[in-house]
DNA sequence: TAGGACGGTAAA
DNA sequence: TTACCGTCCTAA
């Protein structure tokens, strides 16, 4: 009798056996539909060896499997790497497994539809109409109604023909194949040091082996040409690629700039994707007809059939660490991935963070440098601008000498960026009669308002409210005040100083979708717009000639916190958005608002010595022992029972293990104390590097027991720390 | 006694 | 996670 075992898409279940039925086959990761109580799930058959389960079921009470999916099975290397996640970010396989394969529809095999074509069947009755009809449409193909347009005839006399057998259906694969990309569309010239990088990416392509690159250049150095020669030698080799970037935000500047390098769109994988869409797209990867591939984190487990090599863009961005559900790191997954499947895989950045810093010191990985920037166009000159000494008039944002520099671009009819990460009008609003401020009945988080909408929000749980005429504790009428700003009430603040110069708001809200990118970057090309007023949203990506003044809005505004990665993010963030400016021949100027000229970070910037910056930065991290020199993971106890989190943090905090090397902090209320509508507490677990923590909190929390309100979450390597 | 809320547990 | 089962309670 032949059992198979399966992993279920279900992440409360480990792998389940199964009969296979008599007639069926099937190999370690097949995708099979298996009965579960009265239900059917999909799930995938795996090695027993390398899914242990619980207790032995024997041959008697197995089910059997109901039947195997039209879809290719998932290769040995992707079945790999999900062990490998599951097991390093703690999470059940179903969960990380679920990543990997698409909803069940996306699974059946491609829906048809009917075209029809002549048969060369004369009908036994023939009318001036379907005389016509037969003429037009001569050996052409298509659905009733494009026949019947092209014949000039109504959809009538196209089914009187298919009766009369002169015209037959044909049944056709409604996922239309993706173009493939030429990699000889547009071979772009490159200076002498990018076509070096190129060459050594090419290799490493050829190669078919694992070798991790950080290809480090400062921004407009033309990391993207240099990388899409690596792309162009695997597209020759017959293999796909992945692209991962850390926003949708940003496919969209990158699909115009793969469409002139290669003469097609790439395949875009998102959240964003319709159904059919993402069908298409997911067969499409499955049976390696889609080459290149770019998308956000989830691209990352999909089943390529042949992969041949993983770039990782802007590789140092947090928005790379998935937050909730598989906690899990695509920088580093990726890495991974590319270790399993034996090919080379490149962490682009301007920016590298001091984690990637540090394998390339341990060599590890290796670094290729780009040092000029492309076309000779100089890296901006960073000034900071002292709130201390020279700030903005009362209840404004925007500092003299920064008004100033903005008055002088737009005479010279160029453009600027204001950057602050912060969006909406103001984070916080409050009575000015009783001090009663707005807060999140879900969340400890104030309701943020947005103007543009006449709304307040909670940017945690999404909750939206009607900002009231009376203040909601002491009925005072128009007693409510914005305090602190948001990118809105720049954008404000920019209209009452400069009433002619037409301005943009870049944030999520304003940009939500690629068409929505597209418009913008459109508007900024035609020189319709002079002041941008924006989120991280607009730091990176972009490439506008015309844009030559970059102002940060508040520099200290990720410094506060004060987590262990605020300089190094504040560092990046700023050198990012500096690098907006002066990408054309015209030089670019940058100004920094702080309250605190002095700190390392703003030092860092003005003087343009990131290097020491960052060894000073890596030296602190090795003195507390942290990552990337020491292992860390925060346990965050949830439950909208207030009392019963906070035994389970307790409890959680009592048993911690004695193990040397291994410290256990907390439990603590979180920051976000409450987050929708979940009481949290957190706990942190701080281990040398050479420790396995994974294998001690499994079997630290694997002995423990909570009520089912309580939910349980293990944050490894964590970048947040609310 | 029917029916609903609740908690525990099995699902192969 | 979901479905089902037993237990307990209330309304009839």
């Amino acid at each position: 009798m032949s059992r198979a075992r399966v992993l279920l898409l279900n992440p409360a279940l480990g792998p389940l056996d199964y009969r296979v039925p008599h007639g069926m086959t099937v190999e370690p990761g097949s995708v099979v539909v298996a009965p579960l109580g009265p239900r059917q799930l999909t799930g995938v058959v795996w090695e027993p060896e390398r899914m242990p389960s619980g207790a032995e079921v024997g041959d008697n009470r197995l089910r059997n499997l109901i039947a195997v999916h039209d879809a290719p099975p998932l290769a040995g290397p992707l079945r790999r790497l999900i062990e490998w996640a599951s097991d390093y970010y703690l999470s059940p396989p179903g969960a990380v497994l679920r990543m990997a394969l698409p909803s069940s529809s996306a699974l059946e095999s491609g829906r048809t539809v009917l075209e029809y074509r002549a048969t060369g069947i004369a009908p036994d009755r023939l009318t001036p109409q379907r005389i016509q009809a037969l003429e037009r449409i001569g050996d052409r193909q298509g659905l009733v109604r494009e026949l019947a347009l092209i014949a000039g005839v109504s959809d009538a006399v196209i089914r009187g023909l298919c009766k009369a057998g002169a015209i037959e259906p044909i049944e056709v694969a409604l996922d239309t194949p993706f173009p493939e990309p030429d990699p000889d569309h547009a071979p772009p010239e490159l200076t002498p040091q990018q076509a070096e990088a190129a060459t050594r990416f090419a290799a490493a392509v050829q190669a078919h082996s694992f070798e991790p690159f950080v290809l480090d250049g400062v921004t407009g150095s033309g990391k993207t040409e240099v990388y899409f020669e690596a792309v162009a030698a695997a597209i020759r080799e017959g293999r796909q690629t992945l692209v991962l970037l850390p926003e949708i935000a940003l496919t969209e500047p990158f699909l115009r700039r793969f469409d002139a390098r290669f003469g097609v769109l790439p395949v875009a994988w998102h959240s964003g994707l319709r159904q059919s869409q993402r069908r298409r797209a997911w067969r499409a990867i499955a049976k390696g007809e889609a080459k290149v591939v770019v998308g956000a984190r989830s691209a990352l487990f999909l089943p390529y059939r042949s992969l041949g090599l993983i770039i990782v863009d802007e590789a140092h961005e947090a928005s790379f660490k998935q937050e909730e559900g598989v906690q899990y790191h695509a920088r580093d997954t990726a890495v991974m991935r590319a270790h399993f499947e034996d090919i080379p895989i490149v962490l682009a950045s301007a920016t590298p963070a001091i984690e990637t810093r540090h394998q390339v010191e341990l060599g590890r990985y290796k670094d290729v440098k780009l040092p000029a920037r492309f076309g000779g166009a100089q890296l901006p000159d960073i000034a900071a601008i002292d709130l201390l000494q020279d700030p903005p008039p009362r209840g404004h944002w925007l500092a003299p000498a920064l008004v100033k520099a903005i008055e002088e671009t737009i005479e010279r009819g160029e453009q600027s960026l204001l950057f602050l990460n912060r969006r909406g009008y103001a984070p916080l609003t409050l009575c000015r009669h009783c001090g009663h401020r707005f807060k999140c009945p879900n969340c400890t988080a104030w309701l943020v308002e947005h103007r543009l909408i006449h709304r307040l929000q909670c940017h945690h749980c999404g909750l939206i409210a009607k900002p009231p005429e009376l203040c909601p504790e002491c009925k005072a009428e128009d007693s409510l005040v914005a305090c602190g700003p948001g990118v809105e009430r720049i954008a404000d603040e920019v209209a009452a100083l400069f009433p002619d110069a037409p301005r943009a708001i870049v944030t999520s809200d304003t940009i939500w979708s690629p068409a929505k990118a597209a418009e913008f970057v459109a508007r900024m090309e035609a020189n319709e717009i002079s002041i941008v007023i924006g989120t991280q949203l607009v730091t990176k990506g972009y490439h506008f000639p015309n844009l030559t003044l970059v102002g940060v809005v508040d520099a200290d505004l990720g410094l506060s916190g004060g987590d262990l990665r605020a300089a190094e993010r504040t560092f990046q963030q700023i050198a990012q958005v500096a690098g907006r400016a002066g990408r054309g021949e015209k030089p670019g100027r940058v100004f920094v608002q702080t309250h605190d000229v002095n700190a390392p970070v703003i030092q860092a910037l003005v003087s343009g010595d990131a290097e020491s910056f960052y060894a000073a930065e890596t030296e602190a991290r090795r003195e507390a022992g942290a990552p990337p020199f020491g292992r860390m993971a925060a346990i965050v106890v949830s439950s909208e029972n207030a009392q019963a989190a906070i035994e389970t943090a307790r409890l959680i905090g009592k048993t911690a293990p004695q193990v040397e090397d291994m410290h256990v902090f907390g439990p603590a209320p979180a920051p976000l104390a409450m987050l929708r509508g979940r009481h949290r507490h957190r706990l942190l677990v701080h281990a040398r590097r050479s420790l396995d923590v994974q294998d001690v909190i499994r079997d630290w929390l694997g002995a423990l027991d909570w009520p089912a309100s309580v939910r349980v979450s293990v944050d490894v390597d964590p970048y947040s720390f609310l």
